[in-house]
DNA sequence: AATTATTTGTGCGTATGTATC
DNA sequence: AGATACATACGCACAAATAAT
């Protein structure tokens, strides 16, 4: 159809700003030398570059000249931050939220709570799905942090348009420059072993979750300190689980595999709960210090998780990039309590 | 500092619309109009108007006349609930989250969360905050629901924004048409007595939360099942207490108020645990079902709160607004038990 | 440090075309 | 058919900011 010049000329423009004819700064010729170009008014060329003006592809500077501008430019601030866990409302990850929310809340952002249900397709659904939203950082427990993860693409595409993600709990190898607010999950190994190895154990089974990366570091912690007791490591004693296989696992491998053992370090209070019930005389050290190490009928040890610090670091972390202030990581020591501190 | 005429008119237009002087249809004077009444030439008047033009605000039609659009012709889905409860990581509230969130998930919105900490000054600034982010609708614990809240006007902004709010456990009194999930406190309250009584015990106390709705409506319950099996309502054995002095004032007046008593209906597990601390002999029943009720070294009977119900029957009414299926409201039931059902 | 040329911002005027009532 | 109002297009003039001399 019969189009206005000035339309014409602003679309002329455009594509070239696209395609880089024009880059950034003055690049742009100046109104007269465009009147002289196209043989149009100077009003018409005005009316042209308004047009750009408004679709903020160029600024103009009286005096100066016309500016070609970076693409998205500047990113508003929209305050409010992502948090992507693997659970909302169960077992240590409320009091986690609550730390994230009061560090938040404190600074003025509003948090956008997911759950991923430690499913990667969740993930990447919830992922792609705040792509989309007008968020200034993300928060993120890995989900299955020990296997390869698919959905890396969609993590590097928040760096790209400069939202900052920091990691709790756990994360995966394969990013580039992660940010993380982890417990020392090998130190924890470390120390729930050798207590039991104090109390005199030496048949120390281990049940720890395998799509974790948690359950990996807590193994190397356990199996580091038998042998730097010189007691052996035995493959048979120890049961991997994962998310989707730990109750019916457990049923029916757990009787076998502790059958042996005097002692077992379990990977959470969730774990050492089941176990509790199902032997009675076996010494459990367990991870999380939840309310279920107090609940059991038969009582356990369990180290103490910093979950609360977790998440206040976490939001301070993600507040203080946005910042430029810094992009550490922070490592968080477990404590060993036979006390009710949740 | 200076400004331009043409920007000086687009916003002196701008406003008038905002507040209503231009209201719809064609309202905006001529273009020639305009250059009489400021004085301006017709150019300048042209640009103000395209300012206007872009913003959205007004709509040129040839040979016809300029239009005010209409404020916020269409809302653009953004899929993303605003929830808003006194806290966040502890007692009941993970489970009521954890129910929101799955439904809202399922349905593809994010749950943005905040926490008021039962302060109508936090449940302020979170509102006005939430009312330039993107949202679709708002479930709402109210704060102090006992107590004239002054953020009704908020409340009311989002109604005229379009955008639906769904209360749980508790709403204000002076709102205009409020949809609410919640449990029938009142019927909870008599249920609690009712226990009691046949249970033998005429001294029965009473501890109670009277800044919000629902401590009104379990006292209402309690009371009128003591009048209707002819014990006497005696107001020496009933405690109310608030949120900022529970713990101070229990302390200090449980001893004299329950000293006669031989049974108590406690607001919550968190006032029946330190009850059950304080006195060994007294029966309780209590509201919650929490892990409180079994932790206790004296186990108490307590109303089974059907929290994750709540959370869901609240994300899905939000979602049933949005699609215009349904504005009622739901009172769900308490149930006892004397199980664990955590 | 002052001057000048360049470039954009603002304003005035005119004319033709076209859609709506 | 005519009045009205907007769209497009052009010409000219001066102001104000900037950059170069």
């Amino acid at each position: 159809m019969k189009e206005c010049k000035y339309i014409e000329l602003f679309e002329n423009i455009r594509e070239k700003i696209i395609d880089g004819t024009y880059a950034e700064k003055q690049k742009l010729p100046s109104e007269n030398e465009l009147v002289k170009a196209t043989g149009y008014s100077r009003q018409t060329v005005r009316q042209a570059i308004s047009l750009l003006e408004h679709s903020e592809l160029v600024s103009r500077v009286q005096g100066s000249g016309t500016y070609v501008n970076k693409i998205a430019p500047k990113r508003e601030a929209t305050m409010n931050i992502a948090v992507v866990t693997t659970y909302i409302g169960e077992y240590i990850f409320p009091a986690i939220l609550s730390g994230i929310d009061s560090v938040l809340t404190e600074n003025g952002y509003t948090s956008m709570i997911s759950a991923t249900k430690n499913r990667v397709d969740n993930e990447r659904k919830i992922l792609s799905d705040l792509l989309g939203k007008p968020i200034d950082g993300l928060i993120v427990e890995g989900t299955k942090t020990a296997l390869p993860n698919p959905n890396i693409d969609l993590y590097e595409k928040f760096a790209e348009q400069g939202i900052p993600v920091v990691f709790i709990n756990g994360y995966y190898p394969d990013l580039k420059k992660p940010v993380f607010v982890v417990a020392d999950d090998r130190k924890g190994g470390e120390i729930a072993c050798k207590t039991l190895i104090e109390k005199g154990h030496t048949k120390i089974a281990g049940i720890f979750k395998s799509d974790d990366i948690q359950g990996h570091r807590r193994y190397a912690g356990y199996a580091q300190t038998l042998r730097s007791n010189n007691v052996e490591v035995n493959d048979d004693r120890v049961i991997w689980y994962t998310t989707e296989n730990r109750d019916s696992l457990l049923e029916r491998y757990a009787e076998e595999a502790l059958a042996e053992s005097t002692a077992v370090v379990c990977y959470n209070d969730e774990v050492a709960l089941k176990i509790s019930r199902m032997f009675e005389g076996i010494e459990i050290v367990s991870f999380d210090n939840s309310t279920y190490a107090q609940l059991s009928a038969n009582p356990f040890l369990s180290l103490s998780n910093p979950k609360e610090k977790i998440g206040e670091y976490a939001a301070q972390k993600v507040i203080n990039i946005l910042r430029r202030k810094d992009e550490t990581s922070t490592v968080l020591q477990w404590e060993m309590t036979s006390e009710f501190t949740d």
